[in-house]
DNA sequence: GCGTTACGACTACACTCGTAATCTGAATTG
DNA sequence: CAATTCAGATTACGAGTGTAGTCGTAACGC
């Protein structure tokens, strides 16, 4: 079949992965609306979120739909995804591909605090339900 | 003061990062006996090794030791603050800096079993004692 | 209609990374 | 002592990144 649709892509960079939580946030939005809403937090310029979207388009992470004479950009993948994968790689790096550990060293380094601990306990009883 | 000791250096890149682990392991090793450890899994050169040795004490990460005409090296910070250093940036880039988010993520990405959940339960009433 | 904008496309450029090869000097071997 | 070898230092080099500037063209204001 002529493919077309997917493509995971090449990995998303970290500025461009600024540019994906805007979209995510909402979308469709023009370029400069992108702008508006990243430019401000990371000091960027017009033209480096342009260089960035063209970037996220070439490696289609993001899709382009005309909107007269602009393009209105959207996410092409779920954040969910995103963070999945994300995740996975840092669990996979660091801790042998087991989540549990991670968790562990979140415990430990006290990255969590009562609060956290007790929605953990709420989640994993949501879950075994 | 005059300072000279330690100094965060820039951020470890993911080769790099290879070679720490060996260092982590086991310490401290010469070029060779780190090269033996990560090429292996790698498929890296002996000189690959060598350049990310040197790349890791110009990032005061490793640090070396004469030993007749080479060199020993070894990690100058701890896994487990790099551990928990890159995990912070994820929970930073990912979950607004709260941990609890990643945690409810990995359950829901079913990335943790049975067995995990039991063992972040026991994690969890031991941290509570 | 014509100058001014607004946009996307193309170009730029220094720096990091992955992956080595080569150079240089010292140590070891005959 | 000369030849070989081994180790770190230096150099290489293309791809990717961060961060823009410039070009060309189509639309809009007057």
């Amino acid at each position: 079949m002529t493919d077309q649709p997917e493509d995971p892509g090449e990995r998303i960079s970290e500025a461009e992965h600024a540019v994906m939580e805007a979209l995510w946030e909402a979308s469709p939005l023009t370029a400069t609306e992108v702008s508006d809403r990243v430019s401000e937090a990371r000091g960027w310029s017009l033209a480096t979120v342009k260089t960035l979207l063209s970037r996220l388009v070439a490696k289609r992470a993001v899709a382009t739909e005309p909107d007269g004479r602009r393009f209105l950009y959207s996410p092409t993948i779920e954040r969910t995804d995103y963070v999945d994968s994300e995740s996975r790689r840092l669990v996979d790096r660091l801790f042998g591909g087991r989540a549990a550990p991670l968790v562990a060293h979140l415990v430990e380094a006290e990255a969590l605090n009562e609060d956290d601990i007790a929605e953990i306990e709420r989640l994993i009883r949501e879950f075994r339900k």
